[in-house]
RNA sequence: CGGGACGUAGCACAGCUUGGUAGUGCACUACCUUGGGGUGGUAGGGGUCGCGCGUUCAAAUCGCGUCGUUCCGACCA
């Protein structure tokens, strides 16, 4: 492409509503613009990165032998009642309606119409398996759209279903998409890890998750510093240390406390360490209300309180229904003649003579001890994993947190979808069984997003060159000076006939304009034709070197293959 | 959904307290200058001050409402 009358532009100056680094390049780069919050335009060069990155997983795709399609966004709302995931999406679909006021949503993700189409074909067990993918647009009405490309509302999602038979055809079509997910995202030189993470709303037997490593990830990884152990932290289990020996009982005595609620406020006012002390928190979950014991300095995970109880929603109680619950202020709050159901995580279980809320305003026992002074129904495992701890899983290493964007995901569905909507083969034995699922989805602007968050400096992006909108950029120096404009016109032919992605800059510009812009915009090979040309000669910087050579104009397109 | 902030030219902002001709920088146009890391200069073009209602002789400025954006939290594949 020359740059002379074609459509392009950067922003010189910062743009002030980016809250993230891959956000602010992108768009004072040109490659992206808001629409809106949380909805963006890809202008021709980011449209050009991305395309690079789709093709990338698109080539990974078809190798396992998966077959692309397109789905429609728009869907009759009755599709996703019929699945039982509408409440489930709740306000995060978008819904709209027809002329005739039939209901319509934009669809979050796929699974129901893939499984539609899928029973167009299924009859025997002969007809699996199969894999079907596509590229397309999801719509999801983000309660905080943020960090540029990373949370919005409208996005493209590859996403792609495999139906097997069992469970172990299952295995192998996963398997399949898993290693397929590693090659695309090694050739995209992401720096990832692979973390086992929960189903959400999709459901299923197994959720993994491929975070890209970045400072403003939104999700915290769980890493061992031994071993091969990965999770996110919302499902990371914990090991529980069992103390050699237990404390004798001492007797429970009342507190007063005027006005100190916080455990931190009880540490400095009342020197009680923080592993003698408990906190007790009022959960909703689902319509009942319960009381939640972790010790003071833990804190609760509600992803493993939603699994513990099966529960649709978990959420903190409201202010209103805890003063009812406990006849206490805010803060006071505990197991001891509670009116609901109480549990506590693993290591209350083994705390003797602790301190608990009295379910009196201003007051706390302290020396409490479940099995004489209340009982707990249950103990599980409930509190969140920190930092430093044993590893779960070698139970030698020690447990390191990370933060990371997640860029892709794959489950395991099992027969959740088809049992519920009643997609059923024919086995060998004329037996009628249902279709077992799994579903994989990669979201190429978060890629495109996590490749300049990895991969920038402080004069703009540095694109990998199978990922860069331009592999090579010609800057003329003079456009005036005929031998510069001739020289860098006869190499953008030769290059461009070699199949390379060439950007000649022939604008009527300064030297330092062109030389900013091409760094900014991230290309990796630049070629400056100036006034070296007097001795045959031009300049080669390769951009995330950051080193000048120079190269003559014969050894000139055999330098650039080598470094690319 | 709760709390805070902001909305003035394509972008970043000042002006608002104390109401009275709408400004600065970047970007843009023309000419001159310069020509290897965002040249320097001269002259220009571009804004219903988010929108609505109100107060007032007069509203970017004060009040109410509304829409949008954004930050923190809640929620979230």
């Amino acid at each position: 492409m020359k740059l002379k009358n074609s459509f392009f532009y950067t922003l010189r100056e910062n743009v002030k509503d980016e809250d993230s680094d891959s956000g602010n390049l992108l768009v004072r780069s040109g490659m992206i613009k808001k629409s809106s919050s949380g909805i963006y335009m890809y202008m021709p060069l980011g449209y050009k990165v991305l395309k690079k990155i789709e093709q990338i997983i698109r080539e990974e795709m078809n190798a396992t032998g998966a077959q692309e399609l397109l789905m429609p966004s728009m869907i009759p709302e009755e599709v996703y009642i019929n699945s039982g995931r509408r409440a489930g999406f709740g306000n995060s679909m978008f819904s709209l309606k027809d002329r005739f006021n039939k209901p319509f949503v934009l669809g979050p993700t796929h699974e129901e119409l893939f499984l539609d189409a899928a029973a167009s074909k299924i009859r025997s067990y002969k007809d699996m398996p199969f894999n079907l993918y596509q590229f397309q647009n999801k719509f999801r009405d983000e309660p905080r759209p943020r960090f540029g490309l990373i949370r919005v509302r409208e996005f493209i999602m590859k996403d792609a279903y495999s139906f097997d038979t069992d469970l172990d055809g299952l295995q192998i079509s996963y398997d399949k998409m898993f290693n397929a997910y590693k090659k695309s995202f090694d050739r995209m030189g992401i720096d990832y890890k692979i973390v086992t993470a929960d189903t959400g709303v999709m459901g299923g037997l197994l959720s993994e998750e491929f975070q890209a490593v970045t400072a403003i990830g939104e999700d915290t990884l769980v890493l061992c510093d031994h071993c091969d152990y990965s999770s996110n932290l919302e499902v990371a289990q914990c090991l529980t240390e069992v103390p050699s020996s237990f404390e004798d009982l001492k007797v429970m005595e009342k507190l007063h406390t005027p006005n100190v609620g916080k455990i931190k406020d009880l540490v400095d006012t009342y020197q009680i360490p923080v592993e003698n002390m408990t906190k007790s928190m009022i959960y909703k979950i689902d319509d009942e209300f319960v009381l939640v014991m972790v010790r003071s300095d833990d804190e609760i995970n509600e992803v493993k309180l939603q699994k513990y109880f099966k529960a649709q929603s978990v959420e903190l109680a409201e202010n209103d229904d805890v003063v009812r619950l406990t006849n206490a202020k805010i803060g006071f709050a505990g197991p001891y003649q509670a009116k609901i159901k109480v549990i506590a995580d693993h290591k209350v279980e083994h705390m003797r003579n602790y301190l608990i809320g009295a379910n009196e305003s201003d007051y706390h026992y302290v020396n409490a001890n479940h099995g004489r002074d209340f009982e707990i129904s249950a103990y599980t495992d409930l509190r969140e994993i920190k930092e430093g701890e044993i590893c779960p899983k070698c139970q030698k290493g020690h447990i390191q947190f990370s933060k990371g964007i997640e860029i892709g995901n794959t489950f395991k569905l099992g027969d959740k979808y088809t049992k519920a909507l009643g997609l059923n083969y024919l086995d060998a034995n004329n037996q009628l069984q249902p279709v077992v699922m799994g579903s994989y989805g990669i979201g190429p602007g978060r890629c495109m997003a996590a490749i300049v968050e990895q991969n920038h400096d402080d004069y703009g992006i540095i694109w990998p060159s199978n990922i860069a909108p331009f592999e090579v950029a010609l800057v003329i120096i003079n456009t005036k000076v005929e031998e510069q404009v001739s020289a860098a016109n006869k190499v953008y032919e030769e290059l461009s006939s070699l199949g390379m992605d060439v950007l000649l800059d022939d604008r009527d510009e300064r030297a330092g304009v062109k030389f900013n812009d091409m760094d900014l915009i991230g290309v990796p090979v630049q070629v400056t034709f100036g006034r070296g040309l007097a001795d045959g000669e031009v300049e080669v910087k390769i951009r995330k070197e950051n080193n000048k050579t120079n190269v003559k104009l014969e050894n000139l397109v055999q330098f650039i293959k080598e470094s690319l």
